[in-house]
DNA sequence: TTGTTGATTTCGCAA
DNA sequence: TTGCGAAGTCAACAA
């Protein structure tokens, strides 16, 4: 990894295009070749950028840096204020826990948060548009598709109801009904999923994580 | 802002949990007290981070960020390899052209691209389900809602048919029929689209930026 | 290779 | 402040 600070304007050619006037900022190329400039303040999002794969090319007060698609990123360095380098090596990477399809695991163990004797049919249940989340069957034996999200907004709603459209032709499934859960449902999703006769359910991942523990302590 | 590079291991605590084991990484931290952790390879993201508002602890080895909504980054530091700091002053700032609004107003100014005759009501005109981005009326007075996106997706598809649902329900402008104009269509999406009737127009940003300069030219 | 979906998305605008 | 849609979204995964 290459760090330079330098004073430097930038332009981006792309997809879209964007100009950067002249400013000191962090340059930070990657052993990949990829470059991205910082600036002070801000999250982690750099001001312009080059992913991998691509091209450096150095010139006097230039770096070139060309996408494989084309796109152009151009830094005019008039200054350099100070420039390091370093090896880092390999990174084994990250682990993670608590996104949505530790949700939807836990949620399969857990039907009874939806309601008591529900059953599960299949997780990833597959369909000619895409897998539903969970396929289950209700205390009454009626079949209920579950849409599991983080973040429910509308565009989680659309799926469900897509889902549904298609399931309700088959005549050994139908009628299905749906429930859409999330940590947390937008206002404007909750709407439009009730107007179209859709539970919605929030669920609370620390909850379910600590019963799941619970479980798992009683058997 | 601050550069260390170290041997270092790093836990968060947040809407999910994540771990990095030790290794060598890039620990930034900008001046508004944000800190992100880069590997060596992959794009701009970082490994890790905490997004600013957030409080920044040191101590022997070990840095504690903490954000508003409590949210924990720990990094331990096994080994420091090199540290730097600058002061970049703020930045001026990016300027982006050819977002979709552009693509918006570029469409709004050259609506003979859909057709001769064409005459804009209003850009962003309201409906309780959210701004259609241009109405019109056909060279025959029929109403046309058209959404305007920079890459057309399914997505986008269905907000559009919302629109038109909601439209043609008003008899003061029923029938309202649909337009879906974006740069780049996916053929999944044009599927979708022209299966409910909506007709599908791919726009040339270049082209129709050229033909604006050349309205501008002239007048 | 293409398409789809999730993300600690981030960012910007408007109510 | 909150909500919502766009983004050079990126990135992982399946077909």
């Amino acid at each position: 990894m290459r760090l330079v600070i330098a004073r430097c304007s930038v332009d981006y050619a792309g997809r879209l295009s964007a100009h950067l006037p002249p400013a000191n900022r962090l340059i930070m190329i990657k052993a990949d070749g990829s470059v991205s400039i910082h600036s002070d303040t801000g999250s982690y999002k750099p001001l312009n950028w080059m992913s991998p794969p691509c091209r450096l090319t150095e010139q006097p007060d230039r770096l070139l840096i060309t996408g494989k698609s084309g796109e152009t990123l151009t830094i005019e360095i008039s200054e350099i204020i100070s420039a390091w380098s370093a090896d880092l090596g390999s990174d084994p990477g990250l682990v993670k826990d608590g996104v949505e399809s530790h949700l939807q695991e836990l949620l399969a163990a857990q039907l009874d948060v939806l309601g008591a004797g529900w059953r599960l049919v299949r997780r990833e249940f597959p369909t000619a548009i895409g897998p539903v989340d969970l396929m289950c069957r209700d205390s009454a034996g009626v079949s209920v598709a579950v849409e599991v999200k983080r973040r429910g907004e509308i565009d989680g709603v659309e799926q469900l109801t897509r889902y549904l459209d298609l399931l309700n032709r088959d005549p050994l499934l139908a009628p299905v009904r749906g429930v859409f859960a999330a940590q947390e449902i937008r206002p404007q999703a909750r709407v439009l999923a009730e107007d179209r006769g859709i539970r919605c359910v929030t669920l609370d991942y620390d909850t379910m994580r600590g019963t799941d523990d619970g479980m798992l302590r009683l058997f």
